[in-house]
RNA sequence: GCCCGAGUGGCGGAACCGGUAGACGCUGCGGACUUAAAAUCCGCUGAUCUUCGAUCGUGCGGGUUCGAUUCCCGCCUCGGGCACCA
């Protein structure tokens, strides 16, 4: 044992152990516990931030202790290497993403060894491997040939920076996610997986995931947002329906007008014969997302010069198109009860709509909720609380029971059914990009499209193309481009659009199972490892990641690919790096680089601070004063082993000869044990655990019984 | 607006099931060692006061309890998520 602690020589020593001896090679072992530790993958943007090096220390503490149990632990590693920052390095540097992305990843492998972090190198995987997303592009055509797929035309977000199409989840407040940019819409063709199918099983299965935290469950569950309804069908002129969705049907004797959407085929219509309806479309039309985020929303419509027939009460309700009224939502069309809803209130007050209470406070109207004809007094009604009044056939029934009965009557007309309806929408995955995985379709004039057959798979991205920032550079390659049709052998053009990245990271975690599998998608390895045990990643991924990586566990389990239902059985959710209380960035400039610790601090130092400083799922305050501190305490530790090595061997302990003082730092010993198993196991409180030993620590270093006795009890200590 | 979290010393945090508030670390101050400095080691470090002691103190106001950072009610502030979803 060396003198002085001397992180960077130790270190390298031990990695160098672990690496020569293979030590965190897995193999399955039937009859032996398993424990697979996950940390989120790293995009291989060019080096380590400390936000990396939080979340793997996390991941590899926790692998490391269950290691330490004696369960057969996978903790594996790879990069989701597809992605917009390889295109955008391209315009700048004129290097190809392929040869950019290959760079970033080979010396980011080395900062992770350097990181001392305990992975079975041997599964690593990069989602930009032809070996790797050769499956993917195999799932997607079996899903096509199961109905799950879908292309269609849409108005989609575009992203006019980054020249792409998004998901509705990568638009944050109106803007694109990456870019920031203001996003437009446009009409584009692409393609959907029918993530709404499985909409019901991803939101009750929530309730099944005990190790997850609930900020998570709930945000997941507001994204899907199931709402429980009626589709009521108003009658028009002709006799057509104009079908709306509520979830109030025991305010359906309020309804005194109904608002449809500007792009809702009724306001089309009379858009052809009315200039005012046409301007009030065109409006909305350029004010799209942007506007109606940015401005505070103000409620405005236009009358369509239409009414429709109530289906309970045979009254004639006015049809207005309204801009708060949501095309891709229930059917574009509300029923409008401005007594009882604050946006319909704002609404008919503004145009001088009849406003009229059907729902009144249990016990009675008392003052705070009466209607007075001088001044309307809007409640907006909690279903919890109200009776239904001047409703006929509803009066006095509370929310559950007029809900029932006003389904039951409008059933029995055929003018209204039950309904649930989810914010969810189905995920578009087409990106107008290069650098990312092709979607496996043939264009065929005759057949049209044709998913690529699986002995055609895989369709490999062309490596050597270099962005020019006009486009898509794979459509300009005639060499991709240009095929045969799979099914009738006529000249046909291979689809040019890839997926969006977080297909790539959908399904990762059950490819380490069995990345060298050239024959399958997965392998009974993958029946012995799934699900994860521990996942460990950022909040930010609280919805997009984790849902999409939910739904394709689903998807892989109906294709009879893994029995699992869920993927990830605990979820820890790492709180951010901060500096200076603010997230660390290159514009704030408030960056430190893992590296520069390495370099003066060593692994040990960083990954002792982060696990110190603060209980994981807290943002963290980064402390030049706190990795010193961290680094003194590893000094100490070493010069305490140090000094009681150079002293020799010590006798064997002789529990029962003990003395007062020895017994008692003895018991100090043994809770410290229990404290910091608890900690580890239970809690995942590892800043205390930390703490209780250095108290410990604290102990040892004042211990100066050199008794025989007195150096056993130090050296088991 | 709605839904989650969280408010404890100069700072990060601890107190796990209602039982010594402030563990552990950082910072600061004092001391030892040194020609000196760094490093290291030792001590002190919530506030106030009449300082060998006492009082107050966990965002604010109430409540329950022998006892509340912890439980209940009502607020305030900060952070996060969703946001015209009918």
């Amino acid at each position: 044992m060396q003198k002085e602690y001397n992180p960077q020589a130790v270190e390298r020593e031990a990695q160098r152990y672990w690496e020569d001896h293979a030590c965190f090679h897995v193999v399955e072992e039937p009859g032996k516990p398993k424990f697979y530790a996950l940390s989120m993958f790293p995009y291989p943007s060019g080096r380590l931030h400390m936000g990396h090096v939080r979340n793997y220390t996390i991941g590899d503490v926790i692998a490391r202790y269950q290691r330490m149990l004696g369960k057969n632990v996978l903790q594996p590693i790879g990069f989701d290497a597809f992605g917009l920052p390889a295109e955008n390095a391209a315009l700048k540097s004129g290097t190809a993403p392929a040869e950019w992305t290959d760079a970033n990843m080979a010396y980011m492998r080395g900062q992770l060894r350097q990181l001392g972090l305990a992975y079975d190198w041997s599964r690593t995987l990069a989602t930009c491997q032809p070996e790797y997303y050769r499956w993917e592009q195999w799932l997607f055509t079996r899903l096509f040939k199961n109905g799950l797929v879908y292309r269609k035309a849409s108005v989609v977000n575009w992203d006019p920076v980054d020249q792409t199409v998004l998901a509705n989840e990568q638009v944050v407040d109106g803007r694109g996610w990456r870019s920031g940019a203001v996003v437009e819409q446009r009409e584009v063709a692409q393609w959907f997986l029918r993530i709404t199918d499985y909409a019901e099983e991803l939101l009750a299965d929530l309730d099944k995931l005990e190790g997850w935290p609930d900020a998570v469950k709930t945000m997941q569950r507001n994204w899907i947002g199931r709402s429980e309804g009626l589709e009521v069908d108003f009658a028009l002129d002709d006799g057509s329906p104009l079908t709306v969705f509520t979830t109030r049907p025991d305010t359906l004797y309020g309804v005194t007008y109904l608002a449809v959407a500007a792009q809702h085929p009724l306001t089309l219509a009379a858009a052809k014969k009315d200039a005012r309806v046409a301007a009030f479309v065109e409006e909305t039309r350029r004010s799209g997302v942007a506007e109606a985020t940015l401005e505070t929303m103000e409620k405005r419509g236009v009358p369509l010069g239409v009414e429709a027939t109530h289906p309970l009460t045979g009254e004639r309700v006015p049809v207005w198109a309204a801009n708060f009224v949501l095309m891709s939502y229930g059917s574009g069309a509300v029923m409008a009860v401005p007594a009882h809803d604050e946006r319909d209130f704002a609404f008919a007050t503004r145009y001088g709509l009849p406003i009229r209470q059907v729902i009144e406070h249990r016990g009675g109207a008392d003052g705070e909720y009466r209607f007075d004809a001088s001044r309307w007094q809007p409640w907006y009604a909690d279903k919890q609380v109200g009776l239904v009044v001047h409703s006929g056939p509803l009066d006095g029934l509370d929310y559950r029971a007029a809900f029932e009965r006003a389904a039951a009557e409008l059933e029995a007309k055929g003018r209204g059914r039950r309904r649930v309806n989810y914010r969810l929408r189905d995920w578009g995955i087409s990106r107008q990009r290069y650098w990312g995985c092709p979607i496996p379709i043939v264009y065929c004039d005759h057949c049209g499209a044709v998913p690529v057959p699986e002995a055609d798979l895989p369709v490999v991205l062309p490596r050597n193309l270099v962005p020019d920032g006009h486009g898509n550079p794979l459509a300009k390659d005639a060499e991709f481009v240009n095929c045969r049709c799979p099914q009738c052998g006529a000249a046909a053009r291979r689809e040019t659009d890839t997926f969006d990245t977080f297909v790539d990271s959908s399904w990762y975690f059950a490819r380490y199972a069995c990345p060298d599998q050239h024959t399958r998608m997965l392998d009974e390895r993958s029946a012995y490892w799934l699900p994860v045990d521990q996942y460990v990643g950022g909040i930010e991924h609280a919805i997009l990641h984790l849902l999409y990586a939910r739904f394709f566990q689903k998807l892989m389990r109906d294709e009879g690919l893994s029995r699992v239902d869920e993927p990830f059985t605990r979820l820890l959710t790492q709180g951010m790096v901060l500096k200076d209380g603010a997230k660390m960035s290159k514009s704030k400039g408030n960056v430190v680089d893992p590296q520069d610790i390495l370099a003066s601090h060593g692994a040990d130092a960083v990954r002792l601070f982060m696990m110190f400083t603060a209980p994981p799922e807290q943002t963290l305050e980064w402390s030049d004063a706190g990795i010193d501190g961290a680094a003194r305490f590893l000094r100490r530790l070493w010069k305490l082993v140090e000094d009681h090595a150079a002293a020799g061997a010590a006798p064997a302990l002789d529990a029962a000869s003990l003395d007062a003082g020895q017994r008692e730092l003895r018991r100090h010993v043994h809770d410290t044990l229990a404290k910091v198993s608890d900690d580890y196991a239970r809690r995942y409180s590892f800043n205390t655990a930390i703490a209780a030993c250095m108290e410990l620590s604290n102990l040892l270093q004042r211990w100066t019984d050199t008794s025989p006795q007195g150096r056993a009890v130090l050296q088991e200590a």
